[in-house]
DNA sequence: CGCTTTGTTTGATATTTATCAAGCGCAAAC
DNA sequence: GTTTGCGCTTGATAAATATCAAACAAAGCG
């Protein structure tokens, strides 16, 4: 690993407050690797041999049962994945794939338990990291079985307005994809795309125009709960 | 908090590899309650003020959005609950109700996040508890996506039916909880359950046998990614 | 550039799931 | 013992969602 990537990497959230030891103790076995779009990372059911850091790029999560899969979450840069099989050491329940092309470090597991076990501060990390991701699957599941699919799609573009500037902005993925994620085939999405054009919703492609957010908002009922995930 | 109860909690997995000192200052606020049937204990969006371990009896786990309701978990004795709100300080994402009479032991959350951050082997078990919540949560999740009720149906009874003796067992809740647990209304169940017929599953009010298991494991196809809480 | 592939949309239809309504059965309460 | 309430079941119907098929559009490739 190069000497800024080591410069780069102590600066993450995760690693930043560790001490200089541990750091040094996990990092030493670290690499950084690039990879282009659509290849493969982990497979569901394998052994977690490193913990990921996506550092630039995206990723997706998903799973599979038989002949059907479902797209769990997207990631961009700065996220952890598959920290709680690591931790555990149990495989993996989901399988990743890089959307684009993705810079991501590689720690070796052992490294990353042997440091929980030697780093307090980095434990209290591991901690925080995991109970958002937990609290994040609490809120998926919310979603899915609280609200129909015209909902999720509602709410889920009232949070894409949010981070926007104005009332226009593109769709971050391929619509299949966020289909998938919302759980419904994108058949369905193009529908509920259309019956949402009578709460103000305008869609060209990956543009979208909210022109009623307050309309929109009366549909989608958003909440904290659910959908701020800072919350 | 009497002495004994102070023994038996110190016997529970969570609390048994920590420093005397840290269990010590953990168990000094903290107090064993017992509450009748149906009682709220924690509301979705309150503020995290106890971390609650279940020592007898039985707990739903819900969560709410609007006039709709819906069952997240079912928790026995042992299970501890809201973990992840209180170490990161953050509002509860479900409610709790009791199921039935239950003792559950109550300990400030400052006091847990504080023994975190002080004893290492605490914050161990503590890493260990929620990596295993998180991922029980993405089983949950995946189970909703990638199954039909009838297939989730079909898989809960398998789950039992292993932990039971033989080939008949009792149903360990009311229909309507199994119902709303699996994502579906009382009467989907009702007509997932005659659907199973058909693959020697026969119910007479709670009681269950499955007259042919493999007819059954056919029709489910059980995998450890979602179906077994141990891998 | 034309070609091919892949993603998207739309329509027709089927399947799944929910809702509404009624009746049954069991258990607690009087 | 009767009554009452509640959970459960069943049937009829409606709504939501998926599937299949076709057409089209956009993106990548030789």
């Amino acid at each position: 690993m190069r000497a800024d990537d080591v410069a780069e990497f102590r600066h993450l959230p995760l690693f930043r407050t560790m001490g200089d030891q541990a750091f040094e103790s996990l990092i030493r076995g670290a690499y950084l690797q690039t990879f282009p779009p659509a290849v493969d990372l982990i497979r569901e059911g394998d052994v977690p041999d490193f913990f990921h850091v996506l550092i630039e790029g995206g990723v997706e999560l998903y799973a599979q049962w038989h002949d059907r899969e479902t797209t769990m979450s997207t990631l961009g840069p700065l996220a952890t994945f598959i920290l709680a099989a690591t931790v555990v050491d149990k495989p993996y329940l989901m399988s990743a794939r890089t959307l684009s092309r993705s810079r991501i470090a590689l720690i070796p597991s052992e490294d990353v338990r042997r440091v929980v076990a030697d780093d307090r501060s980095f434990a209290d990390e591991i901690v925080a990291e995991l109970a958002s991701g937990y609290r994040d699957c609490v809120r998926r599941e919310k979603n899915l079985k609280l609200r129909s699919s015209v909902e999720r799609l509602a709410n889920y573009l009232i949070r894409l307005h949010e981070a926007a500037e104005g009332d226009e902005f593109s769709l971050p993925h391929e619509k299949r994809l966020i289909a998938s994620w919302l759980g419904m085939t994108p058949e369905n999405l193009s529908r509920a795309f259309a019956s949402l054009r009578a709460y103000g919703v305008q869609v060209d492609g990956a543009q979208v125009r909210i022109a009623e957010i307050e309309d929109l908002r009366w549909l989608a009922k958003p909440t904290p709960w659910i959908d701020d995930p800072k919350s």
